[in-house]
DNA sequence: TTGTGTTTTATTGCCTCC
DNA sequence: GGAGGCAATAAAACACAA
């Protein structure tokens, strides 16, 4: 294998296999009190005949290839004997015992790195193979990783729905708040229509009056001048009935805005210049007509 | 009992650090 | 270049419903 791993054997050695071997044989049980290091020689109670790897598996991997053949090798006992024995009990892959998990367990909340002293003393503790350790401690660090992801996801979905409730929120004052002024500006405006109509309907009577009465007072607004010049008007009214027709209009003149509640525009609209309108009756220079029958 | 999904143990290959 | 960590994955063990 290309950029293989090759595992050293000193420590596997440390805690080999004549070691483990004699311990699986023992197949003990972890005493319930058992504290990890609590003995220079704990009690390898941990193993049972399910708490081994397979040596059949080993031998078909890599890893365990090196050291197994070396280790018996090494050993006076050859592994001829030791092959005969365990092969024809093939062991599968074994789970860890319930206590030998607690242990780990408690050795991974002390801390979730593993030191190569620390995985030496817990495989002697709990008579497992370093390397076994090693992977328990590599896999118990995914499945920590595997659950803070979860666990970050949650935060985060969390704080995104309290954000988007209070997001929905102020979307709805907004529309709230937008119909009010809606609202309030409609009513802005009818209340402005209804003032301007009732300044109309005031004035309006006093200076337009059906023919049949007398006098008939004729409001010249809107009338050009060349129309009113070119009209055939009688110049016989006196200027004593003049006066009494300026009087009558002006005191018939319902209301004088307050300047400070109208824009110049609505001024305008309410008060247009006295060269367009009669309202307010540069006499002089657009006279008001009157005709009597 | 069996099919299926999940969990656990172990391997592989790549990477970084010393 | 060796040691060890990690991601991806395989495979065994286990849980459980039908």
């Amino acid at each position: 294998m290309a950029g293989g791993r090759v595992y050293p054997s000193n420590n596997d050695t440390t805690d080999g296999v004549p070691n483990n071997l004699s311990v699986l044989l023992q197949n003990q049980r972890l005493h319930p009190l058992f504290i990890p290091g609590s003995s220079p020689s704990p009690s390898p109670s941990f193993l049972g005949t399910r708490s081994m790897v397979s040596f059949e598996d080993s031998l078909k991997t890599n890893r365990p290839k090196r050291s197994i053949f070396k280790m018996f090798d090494e050993q006076e006992n050859g592994y001829d004997e030791y092959l005969d024995e365990r092969f024809h009990q093939p062991e599968k892959k074994r789970r860890l015992t319930v206590d030998q998990i607690q242990f780990l367990e408690k050795s991974f909340e002390v801390d979730n790195k593993l030191e190569p002293e620390r995985k030496i003393q817990l495989a002697k503790d709990l008579g497992l193979q370093p390397r076994q350790v090693a992977i328990w401690f590599q896999n118990r660090r995914a499945r920590w990783k595997t659950k803070q992801l979860e666990k970050d996801y949650d935060t985060l979905l969390a704080k995104y729905n309290s954000l988007k409730a209070d997001y929905d929120d102020l979307l709805k004052e907004k529309d709230k708040l937008k119909e009010e002024v809606l609202q309030l500006t409609d009513k802005l405006q009818t209340k402005e229509n209804e003032q301007r109509n009732s300044e109309f309907s005031d004035v309006k009577p006093l200076l337009l009056q059906e023919p049949s009465q007398k006098p008939i007072v004729v409001s010249m607004a809107g009338r050009k001048q060349e129309d009113i010049d070119s009209d055939n008007i009688p110049q016989y009214y006196s200027d004593e009935f003049h006066s009494s027709l300026l009087e009558a209009a002006d005191s018939s003149y319902p209301f004088e805005p307050d300047q400070s509640d109208l824009s110049q525009d609505e001024e305008d609209s309410l008060h247009p210049p006295a060269s367009s309108s009669n309202f307010g009756f540069p006499v002089e220079d657009h006279p008001i007509w009157s005709w009597t029958y």
